[in-house]
DNA sequence: TTGCAGTAACTACAAATGTACGCATCGAAT
DNA sequence: ATTCGATGCGTACATTTGTAGTTACTGCAA
């Protein structure tokens, strides 16, 4: 239960990219995103400097170079922020969202055969 | 397309608690909130302000109370903040988004059945 | 009629956020 | 040797956010 600082809208974009491709130098990560965010590269820097301060990841110098890694999980990050959102958008309950995802979101053919596929495991587990 | 200014997390609890009993007064939409969620009644107060000011609520007085009601429809403010946590989380894909709600916050019973009648329902759609 | 509880409206303010600039430096190219 | 591009690191700064205190007013209870 380690308490980091909350992550930030912007410092969870720049999260996501450096753990697509972590360890990576700023210049990676900011070449990573894609080319309509337009975002300047010191920006990216101090984003990787604060999500550093407030624990979500590390860094060392490869030379005069700094690369940076991802040190919370990708799954973890997730978890408290979807948490958060359930909690304030929909007072708690999951199924608000999902529904919100299923009929507003498209989804296509091979994601609705997962979906059956996720639903009929979990039905599994729960029958006995 | 009116363009709004983004909504804050603190603002969107609100939102939300308003939008449940819209149209409401500053205290109701206090006394609303979850006993434990410990927040001042002025605080509500900025945040209403503040969402009027944005342009999500409209507020009216009614003798010398203001009461204050939805303007943007829930549909919508949940559709935009998913769509940006999409964004920024999981690059755009909803999928990954789905997985973590079935498998890492629970489902019930009720809710399986309801996911799957929303599941067989789109491919109905999908199907013609 | 006097005080009190509730409210509107304004003000406050530190911290966080988004976005970047500037300087010193270093290695590669000329 | 000089120049130039990239980088680290520190600094900046307007806004937004979270959270609330303050002041003035007003209708009701005592």
């Amino acid at each position: 239960m380690t308490e980091r600082q909350p992550i930030s809208k912007g410092e969870m974009e720049i999260a996501r990219a450096l753990w697509e491709i972590s360890p990576a130098t700023v210049r990676a990560v900011f070449e990573s995103l894609p080319n309509n965010r337009k975002i300047g590269f010191s920006t990216v820097q101090t984003y990787l400097r604060r999500l550093e301060t407030k624990g979500y990841v590390t860094s060392s110098l490869d030379g005069r170079v700094r690369v940076y890694a991802s040190r919370t999980k990708a799954r973890t990050v997730i978890r408290e922020t979807v948490d958060d959102l359930v909690q304030r958008l929909f007072g708690g309950e999951t199924m608000p969202l999902m529904r919100h995802l299923i009929e507003e979101r498209g989804v296509d053919e091979k994601s609705l055969a997962e979906l059956r596929e996720l639903i009929d495991r979990l039905e599994q587990e729960t029958e006995q």
